[in-house]
DNA sequence: CCAGATGAGTAGAACGTTCTACTAATGATG
DNA sequence: CATCATTAGTAGAACGTTCTACTCATCTGG
């Protein structure tokens, strides 16, 4: 109630008086050490609590040579794909004593150096990156190299040797293609995303390999490329229903895409889910908000943050095991944008 | 290119030795102390190059007895709002040597306390917090009072002394009625949010202003409270339209609550912004992105976020001062929602 | 009764900075 | 030429922990 705020942060060493005992037993206590005695442990807990310590893991960091903050870098916060992946982050770090030092770097690869350069000075003890688009390997492959446990989500670099941990993408484009096979269409028109993307390239193989695998020809103008913005996947699209033969369906290169794509149809007088289907891929809960709501490919995003996380943990444990390859696999998710059958 | 990864840190030892100075001198050299001549400074920075020298913030907060990580408590980062805000602050850090803390609390009070706990214990130079649903204005007073500078977003603790930036709730909700009023609405609806919750109570309390100013009388019957859920919104919707003279028109409490709203619609048969009018609270982007395109007041969380930073920065810079109360301005962003006229 | 093991605790040097109070050298002033 | 400023830099004690290598007791077995 009453208590006076002290004018000098009280530290191990005022609890060491008051509990007659020296610093060194103090610190064992904070650490469960099992070399003291019940009697002492109290003792100490008792002045602990008395006097209000707080204590002050930026010292033990500096002694220790670590830290308990974990970096992690996204690309963007408002992007809801990366808002549940640092959710999962957070769930994965949940129990242990690590915060997250969050920051962005907008997908430029400048801003992510410098950002890298200010989360090594504040000192990390890990590091979960989502690497901005031009990253080379050896960037993450120094920052393993320098000793911070690191691990790289959703963007596989080509072979640095490090942690990973992301989707399927060929596979999750081969689900969302089959589906649409499934219910019938032919014709099925694949949309948004940059052509030198990886992910995009691993989503367009899985639709390449499911419509070959139903005897469907790929055809080229039915594939095109942007950047993922609304508006090009609205010129996408237009530019697809132009064709003397038009697609009766098409999957977004993500969840945004396959939205604005449904905006897009009923602009040219399409009712989305009746006379189109679209399919996205992402499966955060904006899709479930969307109109009709989204038939997606679930890829995860708060699994990725969560074993991401655990990865980091694990690696920080033991430095020299051996890198994991976590690879989640994506699973539909049918609602109404494709029609309810 | 073929650096050898250094066994120990290189520190401003290692700096001084090789430049041939103390490490006094290289500490004000990092400084940019201008007391040191340009000649050793050069040498200095040389030798901060060739040694591949990285700066250890976490000894100089130590030493300083500061921390350059500013904690951000917020409810949940997978909240486009929060998501929003949550930009905003590292907007307003843009430029400082600062990093952020990302911490959740999920609305539960107790974790609160425990991730603030854990802020403390890591050492942080500010605080930024959307106080949890039951927080009582002391704990935020004690914080400020230990000395940690600290600026409370978006809920205003009832009469707690500290730094606030939040929206003006009250103009919100005359600003979506009046919209409402405008467009020829008699019978309008405020549905979804808790009654206890103070941002609701204004919201509502500006709703009434509006209507009263248009001679239009307030009806309790159209006003219905929940937890601001998908399917409480869809309810509390059914509710007021089973009325013998049901609403034409509706304002959720927040969008995430409008666009449930309009599902709802949809499942009696009645198309939003034809039939109905919607209009939302709150200006996320996701609001864009529904179908049809929500009507919405903006309260502005990227602003929030980024003025929030600059609060805590300035306390930073002086404890002292006099607390300031920022109140964003709410503004109406017209969609369809509510028709096209 | 002694050697050694065990138990409970401590001294004090680190960790990498910063910062106050110094020093030594040079320059200006009367 | 003594005195005082000024300039450019330095010594060394902090900051709050941790952890290795001790020190005493007390206990155990032969």
């Amino acid at each position: 109630m009453n208590e006076i705020a002290p004018l000098r942060r009280v530290t191990i060493i005022d609890i060491a008086k008051a509990a007659g005992v020296s610093p060194s037993t103090v610190s064992l206590v904070l650490q469960k050490n099992e070399r003291i005695s019940a009697e002492t442990r109290n003792r100490v807990e008792e002045a602990i609590r008395k006097l209000g310590y707080k204590y002050n893991r930026s010292a033990a960091n500096l002694r220790r040579q670590t830290s308990q903050a974990i970096g992690l870098i996204i690309n963007d916060i408002c992007n809801p794909f990366f808002a549940e992946m640092t959710a999962g982050v957070q769930k994965g770090l949940e129990g242990t004593e690590f915060l997250v030092f969050l920051v962005e770097t907008g997908d430029e690869i400048e801003r992510q150096s410098r950002v890298y350069q200010s989360l090594e000075e504040h000192g990390i003890g890990g590091l979960i990156i989502f690497p901005a688009s031009q990253t080379k390997p050896e960037f993450l492959e120094r920052i393993a190299a320098g000793g911070t446990p690191i691990c790289v989500a959703i963007r596989r670099p080509p072979d640095a040797d490090v942690d990973y941990v992301g989707p399927d993408n060929r596979l999750a484009g081969r689900i969302a293609t089959r589906h649409l096979i499934e219910l019938g269409h032919r014709r099925i028109a694949f949309l948004g995303g940059e052509a030198k993307s990886p992910s995009r390239i691993d989503r367009v193989a899985g639709y390449q390999e499911a419509l070959q695998r139903a005897g469907n020809a790929f055809d080229p103008a039915l594939c095109v490329e942007s950047r993922p913005t609304r508006a090009n996947a609205i010129s996408d699209l237009n530019k697809v229903l132009d064709l003397p033969e038009p697609p009766t369906a098409a999957i977004g290169y993500n969840d945004n895409v396959a939205i604005a794509l449904m905006h897009g149809l009923r602009r040219r007088g399409l009712e989305p889910g009746r006379q189109f289907a679209i399919v996205g891929i992402d499966g955060t809960s904006e899709a479930e908000l969307a109109y009709p709501a989204l038939t997606t490919v679930a890829l995860h995003a708060h699994e990725t943050g969560r074993r991401a996380a655990e990865l980091v943990l694990e690696r920080i444990k033991a430095p020299g095991k051996t890198h994991e390859n976590v690879i989640l696999r994506p699973n539909l998710i049918v609602r109404a944008s494709c029609g309810t059958r």
